[in-house]
DNA sequence: ACGTGCTTGTGAAAGCACGCACAAAGTGGG
DNA sequence: CCCACTTTGTGCGTGCTTTCACAAGCACGT
């Protein structure tokens, strides 16, 4: 379940606190879902709550870091040294998480070499040989649009079977690979979509209203 | 609906080919959907197909531009200028599709005043005065967990009821407002529980072939 | 030992999204 | 003018997701 990462972020911020077990309507509303829901996801796990009292919230976080496969570390290699590549370079809430950015790869002569979170970047040339060395298994893509399209087909030759696609296009990979796609143009664009069905909404209210009135 | 902006990214790069008509059945594999989906999607807007012939490119991408609101143009500010908020300022994609970065602010003294993407950096403090002199209403947030919540009050408090949200906290809003979330980690988590789960079907797989075999 | 009060786990119903498959509608050639 | 071909728009069945509602189960006070 797509779910399963936003409990763990919102158990993990309970233990912070110090608080040992929970109710599913509580860490429903911290995650912000239905609390039935939280029930059946966690019930797919297996049995791990008490009637009565609720979850424990340790055994909970380590029952889902094991289904999501977080106690084994993942290597990352990112493509695309740009701003958004050195920002996820540098992002610190991967190590903790059982991701670790194991190399960053550019096709620009001028940025190889140089260093980024304290990673030499090396040239897109590489790639086959640094997915092979260091196992890499996850591969994220913060090239221009035009170069995605190579790039994850070059992963998927190497053998990587997931990959995290930031650039504004479609990517076509075979079955079996996994791609997800952030687009930060397209989010805003979503917002930008419900902000104004409220205001031609009001609009259209105000218009009734006004009708009437007459 | 939340298919539209890829709809438009696949037309505009059409449209960049000089291709004035497509049909569903192309439009649709260039977007990654089914083309039924697309033709129920798009005749939700109303009947711009021809029969026989397809979707003339301009016309569609006019429509679906003023469905999504981009007609206008929407005033952004992004508050937490640490990576990823320069990332985003600096990110060219957004000035062409109708947004328009009106603000960076900060909480860190030592940040207020720099000059990032051609913009002064100012304090967080003038946030309410921002965004009632430019006119902001869509809110980016790219600080840490721990000042996310406060920053997002303050954004709904001042009118802003459109959030964007990369901080890795569940925001607590009133009715009416809209937040979407980006979570870079979230991403990952996700494509490593289905690369374990591929792993583990294999593994169980290859058990299995194995106890068949004795 | 027993009842009271909470909370989980889940059956059943409702809602929704998806995709097939086909009628309606337009184009172009003869 | 008609016919064959292409493509849109949509009715309908199917399967998944979400939500409600409640029985089963556990803890705690008396």
């Amino acid at each position: 379940m797509a779910r399963l990462p936003i409990y763990l972020r919102a158990l993990q911020a309970l233990q912070d606190r110090g608080i040992l077990t929970v109710s599913s309507e509580h860490l429903a509303s911290a995650a912000g879902v239905n609390s039935a829901k939280l029930r059946k996801d966690l019930s797919h796990l297996g049995s791990y709550g008490t009637r009565g009292v609720g979850y424990e919230v340790e055994y909970l976080v380590y029952q889902i870091s094991r289904e999501l496969g977080l106690t084994q570390d993942w290597a990352v290699a990112i493509v695309g040294i740009g701003n958004l590549g050195r920002a996820l370079a540098n992002y610190g809430g991967f190590g903790t998480r059982g991701f670790r950015i194991a190399a960053l790869l550019d096709a620009d002569p001028a940025m190889v070499g140089q260093s980024v979170a304290s990673l030499d970047v090396r040239h897109i040339d590489n790639l086959e040989a640094v997915v092979r060395s260091e196992g890499v298994s996850i591969g994220v893509i913060t090239t221009p649009a035009a170069a995605a399209q190579g790039v994850a087909t070059r992963f998927v030759e190497a053998g990587v079977a997931s990959i995290l696609n930031f650039a504004p296009v479609v990517l076509n990979v075979p079955d079996g690979v996994d791609v997800r796609k952030v687009d930060l143009s397209i989010e805003l664009q979503i917002l930008a979509f419900h902000a104004q069905r409220r205001a031609d909404g009001d609009g259209r209210n105000a218009e009734r209203a006004g009708l009437e009135l007459t």
